[in-house]
DNA sequence: CTCCACAACTTACCCGGTTCAGTAAACACT
DNA sequence: AGTGTTTACTGAACCGGGTAAGTTGTGGAG
């Protein structure tokens, strides 16, 4: 089948090409009737503008890239991406604009991709997740001038616009709530340390501790797969002084942790309280439901898209926070015996 | 920042834009030397082709196009597609093409991003998942002649290719190995009616109990999600006859039914079995840790990509079957007591 | 020495939109 | 009536690659 192209509009309008692209994209230089007539004319014949022409002439690309950059092993069960990635792809569709998605290993690898999609024209922006202290994508991105939003903050992305959360309310709120049910041992699996918004998590975690006066506050880090976080909560529960609540980085650790108590005949949460960070259909599906800090993740990326499309309609954006995330309690928490 | 084109390239060679184009695609017409020289100043500038210019020019728009036609809180949660995602983008990656997402709510709306995305020249051709029977996606296909890929046959699609695997051997192997354990009433809390794999593996699920002489094997249409496979479960374990097994058409369904049993009081696997389909971390991750019918996903989706890419290169593919998921016992099955 | 074949290029046009400069007609204003 | 100004267009250049057709230059055969 041929594609439809504005000639054939044209023609069939009896009008030149131009005028066919006035109308179309709503710019003055054409009368109202013919407007309509054309307008009408490209809908009965099924008319989509060649992406790629339109790239090429100037105009942007009307797709957005994102990569990630966790192993595969991790991307299939973290349900975080994918909440995200629902999010954009909500705004995006709304501006008919596509999402463009590379697995990458390394952040260098990422840097290889930005600079490849910039170089082909093949997105306007992007969007990066996992912000790194001295993270090598920003001075990068800054370079290209390549429209963007880091997920991940806050930290220092000069003039790149951030979309984060306040992690270090968030955590301060749990322990208040766990040291309320009356823990005194609080232990903390991490998530990959090199990440800013897991050292933002560690330190408000180390800070509301001491101030609780809570000295056996540990945080052990972890990758957010289950083994690692199996393993970690296994290394925390063998010892004599054990925790008596554990606060997970993320929904899979906390439920790998759940079951490694189970296993050692822990009951939870008569011996053990379990907190998992971001809170999905996992927490609720297992028994017990986890207590959970729950925020929007769709809206998170949602918001974040209309971050980077605003960005790359040229509007000057600032950092947002996003929400905080709340304590959801359910039934993996309770006072220590 | 000036993105390079050829025209710099031919510059600083002091050659046309014609030689640069030839020498960079591998054409006869430029000798091996001026080649080389070439493709060195396009190394040393950082050339990469403007794709849209490419795409434009009659060549393809080195991408894919995939669509996920899963409700958000489901897609978020299920490991399955993020496994495909990643098989597929690493077979694209290596040969540079771009993986275009769009997530849709009905089959509808996805023929219409099908549509579109043909008429912008945006991609090259699309894989399909979730084949339902009489499926209004692939008269659409083709007739617009896209090149395509089906996963989750085996289905009618005509010259589409189709890449499945075979769901009717997996279930037989599984309940004859249940029958072996001493099982005689065995559900099944299924996905998605409509889906044409889902048909498939109830019909195989009813020809083996029938085979075997079980007659109460029951399957239970559910949606994927964790609430309506734990809710169907509930519904299966408060019969005065239940089932002493149960198979779930994917993790997430099965991690929920355990749940549910934990919560009625009842022992895994003692007084009732678990089989999960489509084995991922999570089923390991759980306590017990579920018997699973394993699959490399990734793999899965690496089939497809190449199956896709051959389609696109425009080589007549035929159906593949990517190979069988077997069975892998974990702590959920035991003989019933 | 002439002719031909072929390699190694160059030239020019194509793809399908966007956009700017130009133009003719309609209209307003003095 | 004559002079701007505005409206509604047209025509052509342009984006950056791909490629068919044309042009050189070189070497070998006769």
């Amino acid at each position: 089948m041929k594609r439809p192209t504005i000639a054939d509009i044209a023609r069939r309008a009896g009008v030149s090409k131009g005028a066919v692209s006035y109308a179309l994209n709503g710019q003055p230089g054409v009368s109202e009737a013919t407007r309509q007539r054309i307008v009408a004319i490209a809908q009965e014949i099924g008319f989509n503008p060649n992406s790629a022409a339109r790239a090429l002439s100037g105009a942007s690309a009307r797709a957005v890239g994102l990569t990630l950059s966790r192993p595969a092993r991790i991307l299939s069960i973290e349900p975080f991406f994918m909440g995200l990635i629902s999010g954009f792809e909500a705004e995006l569709a709304a501006r008919s604009y596509a999402l463009t998605l590379q697995v990458v290993a390394t952040p260098e690898q990422e840097v290889e991709v930005y600079r490849r999609w910039w170089g082909e024209r093949r997105i306007d922006g992007v969007i990066v997740t996992d912000l790194r202290e001295n993270d090598v994508r920003i001075p990068v991105l800054q370079q290209l001038q390549l429209p963007a939003v880091v997920i991940g903050g806050p930290g220092d992305t000069g003039k790149i616009a951030q979309v984060w959360s306040d992690d270090a309310g968030a955590i301060t709120e749990t322990v208040r709530y766990l040291v309320a049910l009356g823990h005194r041992r609080i232990a903390r699996v991490s998530g990959l340390p090199g990440l800013l918004h897991t050292q933002t998590r560690t330190r408000a975690f180390n800070d509301i501790c001491a101030a609780l006066g809570l000295t056996e506050a540990l945080t052990v880090p972890s990758d957010y797969t289950g083994e690692e976080g199996g393993r970690a909560t296994r290394r925390l529960l063998i010892g004599t002084e054990r925790p008596t609540a554990v606060i997970y980085d993320n929904d899979v650790m906390a439920v790998a942790g759940l079951a490694v108590a189970q296993e050692m005949g822990l009951a939870v949460p008569g011996d053990l309280s379990i907190v998992a960070w971001d809170d999905s259909p996992l927490c609720s599906l297992v028994h017990p439901p986890l207590t959970a800090l729950s925020r929007d993740i769709a809206e998170y990326g949602a918001h974040a898209a209309r971050e980077l499309l605003a960005a790359i309609d040229g509007k000057q954006v600032s950092n947002v926070e996003a929400g905080t995330a709340h304590l959801t309690p359910r039934g993996s928490t309770a006072p220590p015996r």
